[in-house]
DNA sequence: CGGGGACATAAGCTGGGGTTATGAGTGAGA
DNA sequence: TCTCACTCATAACCCCAGCTTATGTCCCCG
């Protein structure tokens, strides 16, 4: 990320997320006083709330008046902006609420570290809206992990990638995590009109995990080759900072990339005649087949064979 | 969004930006003290901090030791979910400041709405990277407003979408907003093996934003014909949502989707023999190419014309 | 065996955000 | 025109989260 000296600190230009979470009911209610009801709190609570988030950003947000409140130009920016970090921050929640209740809960999912980080906690919103009362906890391992768990009825559903099913267990392809290459704007290869090929892909070095890393394994296997890395790195987030940063190529999983794609800071290099991809897939023990909420939480998973 | 009864709101049960913060530093720095002095607050006030997370999330998220601190399983996977919404913090941060300033700042932007909304701050992150010291200044209107500022000399740079240049300004396209049809998984079409088209997609209803509105109109001009409303909403969100809930296919614009499509939240389905996108193009007076920070903006936005 | 890290604990201060109580516009209907 | 019902703003007060300083404990290393 870059770490400039950044003096002064996130938190402190950014209004905290209760105050966004208003700002945001106030956007959809359109009034102070009902978006406070809704949150639980009392209309001068809100009112000084967003007052002092206006003197924050420096900036008027809402348009007061007798009849209620609208959103200013700026404010509807600032709105989408807001929407941004309390999406994340529901992510955040559902994940670190199904990693607290070990115990005592219904729904038991062991998943592999990238579907519990990236897949799980979108899955579980989903859950959410369909089994308001469904709690779920989440326990993140590797795939002998994950089988462990349901082998030792420990564990309700699980989910594990790479190319092997676990013995014991029956398994469903859900998704593909796809492994992709991808550059800064600025490189060359984002102006190409060509698709890729594994000769190139395998001549060139290339910004990459450590060896033996998830995406590493798939780049390697379907080259057929060993890669050439340019820098190693220990981290997904540490070879994300240094492709947008232009140092060279890099191999990422999709799902680590976010706006980033779509925002055309990273530019996606078609690459033909290699299949980088790995399948991700829904596990439990041979015979018995998911029913109640790991049943419901399955069909949220269905994604199709793409 | 699909607001349900959800008593208590996230902020209650996410830790603030700066507990986030705080986290991702000890992640990164292997120590609550050295996190602690990056942050500029003491050590007790680090550790007092991490302890309320914890007990907050409850979690453990950090094993101490007398040689250093380092994450937990469980804190691995809460650290990349935390950053996450400080990533969605900064994009909030550089466009909140890039409003603020409107005035007396050395670098002027006038862009039209969705460019400043999902692109633009994305590119002064980037650009604060490259020149730490440039101060920008943001105004979003349609391309008429955008026009009139750079013509007034009110701004250094412009941006807009659409197919038409305003007259007396240059322009580069930049990168295309692609509109793209998804539905939720659940959908018949997301296992379609054969692409959609024209005559498919003009039949089908779908859910669109209202007419006359951005995407709307890309639709229907490359449809060559009326699109057909399931639901007509009036912001993309809502679109979002209806989707997300497996209303019905959606048409929006890929910018303003993010986790739903890597996640597989929402599918994407290909379509074929319709041109679903508009040129993003910056823009200046004729004749006054851009020089100093504005250049170097308009460096950064280089894409492919993909 | 004495530093010097690293983290924990304790006591005290401060301020942001909450509450209640009240005032003051505006528009709609008797 | 008066009054009610709705909006938002202001004032006075309270509380607690999070900060600080000052100290204690543990462990490793020279």
């Amino acid at each position: 990320m870059s770490e400039s000296a950044e003096r002064g600190g996130l938190a402190h230009r950014v209004p905290d997320l209760g105050a966004l979470e208003l700002l945001l009911a106030v956007a959809r209610l359109g009034s102070l006083g009902r978006a406070a009801r809704e949150l639980g709190i009392t209309q001068p609570a809100a009112s000084s709330r967003i007052r002092s988030m206006e003197r924050q950003l420096g900036v008027a947000l809402v348009d007061r008046s007798p009849r209620g409140s609208r959103l200013t130009d700026a404010g509807a920016l600032v709105t989408d902006w807001a929407r941004r970090i309390v999406e994340a921050a529901e992510v955040f929640d559902v994940g670190a609420q199904a990693l607290r209740d070990r115990r005592d809960s219904r729904l038991r999912v062991a998943a592999s570290m990238t579907i519990a980080e990236y897949l799980l906690p979108g899955w579980l919103i989903a859950l959410r809206t369909a089994r308001p009362d469904t709690a779920v906890s989440l326990l993140a391992g590797n795939s002998t992990v994950v089988a462990e768990r349901l082998l030792a009825d420990e564990a309700d559903l699980g989910f594990v990638e790479g190319p092997t099913v676990p013995a014991g267990l029956d398994a469903a392809v859900i998704a593909h995590d796809h492994v992709i290459v991808v550059t800064a704007p600025s490189h060359p290869w984002a102006r190409r009109r060509k698709p890729l090929d594994a000769a190139e892909l395998a001549a060139t070095p290339l910004i990459l995990r450590e060896k033996g890393s998830g995406t590493r394994q798939v780049l390697e296997a379907a080259l057929g080759t060993l890669a050439r890395p340019l820098i190693e790195l220990s981290s997904t987030t540490a070879v994300k900072s240094s492709a947008l940063s232009g140092a060279g190529p890099a191999v990422l999983s999709e799902l680590a990339l976010g706006e980033e794609l779509s925002a055309r800071r990273l530019i996606r290099i078609p690459v033909e005649g290699v299949r980088l991809r790995r399948a991700l897939r829904a596990v439990w023990p041979t015979g018995h087949r998911p029913t109640g909420p790991a049943r419901d939480l399955l069909g949220l998973t269905r994604a199709p064979l793409a």
